[in-house]
RNA sequence: GGCCCCUUCGUCUAGCGGUCAGGACACCGGCCUCUCACGCCGGUAACAGGGGUUCGAGUCCCCUAGGGGUCACCA
């Protein structure tokens, strides 16, 4: 097919003029993996596109809905540096709209009374499945003109029992369901409360939504919506149905798979950008390229690039994205980070110098695939006592060795400027006059500074530590020696 | 079970009819080296299976298998 350059550009700028999308998390739980990387998508394809991104709160279940998940949902876009264009909308507090638009629906033949109890409506459903039919409500309640206004009723949606639901989605290309497999929907319960279904479909007309990209659980509901749509006679917005996350097990990813909440991904140390990085990356790509800042993903992305298979998520690969974000960190932010870790663990940062904790930092960084990893690793130099290693200490801190520590205290206690150049040199001239390699000297060292033998390169490590402080743990192993 | 979606190294992916099927994580070697890391160099490893279409198929079509989702007065 041959289009002339202009059309192509019409048609994508009709495609792509005020794009609006949104998130829409139920606040029954904490803002997970998934629903994260939902979130990204949205933002990431509004940013591309200059358009808007907006954040509704779904929270018409009275039950499982709760303040604490709706505050804690906010503080994880908050971590991540997400900001919404528009919202937080709630539906909780848009009752009038969903009333209106049911009215709306039962005036016009849409909708109808249903007086059907559960109970009625389950053993309908028993039946047509022993019948091996498809379980749905039987539509008695449909041409019943004869209710009681005083008999309980929901409202329920007439489906079509013939023809066929098309979704047209941009990922998966056109999907098509039978209406004969359509229910009867409600949209508003006994209790007068709209169902989920029902409010997406108002919301998304109210908010001019022109995108919906979303999980890809969501497929088959959107024959449902796109029900509501006709029946108001609104155009529907396009969908992106997205793949899933799926745990190492393949299957739906959950708490058994570590950390579900994103708020633990802030506590255990990982860096919100690496994160936003990992999660973008999971189901879409760029070439080859692995790490993207924000403003590169919003410069690239694209939802054609976005892949159809579900994705497993990998925690190592998150661990290493992470660490080269710490390995290229603003040290500053290292620092404060390190510090607030401390104070957390009762520990001093002020031991050291703020000079000194940079130097730590970036040492540490490479050496970090979190940050809590980095203020473990930090932990030695800020302790008073050292947290001697067992079997470290007993191979290391012996008798034969203390001589050459002895020494090597002696060289040390001697230099003005406590450098990392200058103490290299009073491991150099130990070397020298007692003909050892420096693995012989520095591990002995490395156990009595540290406490085990694990650490940075030795000179900087006792540089950073300051001269006093080491000569007093020399002095205190080697006390440890001569017990 | 009905309906729907998906299927390239163990994992994330590139590929958009002609490639020695590329990259990344992980793993395994080697170099560097005071330990641990970083870094550098190298390696193992994939088109689910079967039919078509085509001169030619990972790429297009069909079937099978496997995985996932969904079937509420939950969202």
């Amino acid at each position: 097919m041959c289009r002339n350059p202009r059309s192509l550009f019409e048609d994508k700028f009709l495609m792509y003029a005020d794009i609006r999308v949104r998130f829409a998390p139920s606040n029954t739980g904490h803002l997970h993996i998934g629903g994260a990387r939902t979130a990204l998508f949205n933002w990431f394809f509004a940013k591309h596109h200059a358009g808007t991104a907006i954040l509704r709160i779904e929270d018409t279940d009275r039950q499982r809905s709760t303040e604490e998940y709706y505050d804690a949902i906010l503080a994880a876009f908050d971590w991540l540096g997400l900001e919404w264009d528009e919202g937080p909308y709630r539906q909780s507090r848009r009752m009038d709209l969903y009333k209106e638009a049911a009215d709306k629906l039962l005036s016009s033949g849409a909708a109808y009374r249903c007086t059907c109890t559960p109970d009625e409506v389950n053993a309908m459903r028993e039946r047509a499945r022993a019948e091996g039919k498809t379980p749905k409500y039987d539509g008695t309640c449909r041409d019943r003109y004869d209710k009681d206004p005083n008999v309980p009723f929901c409202l329920r949606l007439r489906a079509p029992d013939v023809g066929k639901a098309i979704v047209d989605d941009i990922l998966t290309g056109e999907v098509v369901f039978e209406n004969s497999q359509l229910d009867d929907m409600v949209i508003v319960r006994t209790d007068g409360t709209p169902t989920y279904n029902f409010c997406v479909a108002i919301d998304d007309i109210d908010m001019k939504i022109t995108h919906v990209i979303r999980g890809n659980d969501h497929l088959s509901n959107t024959p449902k919506q796109l029900l509501v749509y006709q029946a108001l006679e609104e155009t529907s917005p396009k969908f992106a149905h997205i793949s899933m996350i799926l745990g190492s097990d393949k299957k739906r990813l959950s708490k058994r798979h570590g950390a579900d909440s994103i708020l633990d991904y802030k506590e255990r140390g990982f860096l919100p950008e690496a994160l936003i990085n990992y999660l973008v990356r999971l189901g879409w790509s760029h070439g080859d390229q692995e790490i993207f800042s924000k403003e590169e993903i919003v410069e690239n992305f694209a939802l054609e690039n976005l892949n159809k298979s579900a994705a497993v998520f990998n925690p190592e690969k998150l661990l290493w994205l992470n660490q080269e974000y710490i390995k290229s960190a603003d040290g500053d932010f290292l620092v404060e980070s390190l510090d607030a870790g401390l104070r957390a663990q009762g520990l001093s940062p002020d031991v050291l110098t703020h000079k000194s904790r940079e130097g730590i930092v970036d040492e540490l960084r490479t050496r970090s695939s979190t940050l809590t990893e980095m203020i473990d690793g930090a932990r030695f130099f800020f302790e008073n006592e050292v947290d001697f290693d067992e079997k470290a200490a007993s191979k290391f801190l012996t008798s034969e060795n203390s001589g050459l520590m002895l020494k090597l205290r002696n060289e040390l206690s001697k230099i003005d400027m406590f450098s990392s150049e200058n103490v290299k040199s009073a491991f150099h001239r130990v070397m020298e006059e007692e003909a050892v390699k420096l693995g012989k000297l520095a591990q002995p060292v490395r156990v009595a500074i540290t406490g085990g033998t694990i650490s940075p390169g030795i000179f900087e490590t006792l540089s950073l530590l300051g001269k006093d402080r080491s000569l007093h743990r020399l002095d205190a192993a080697l006390a440890r020696v001569n017990q």
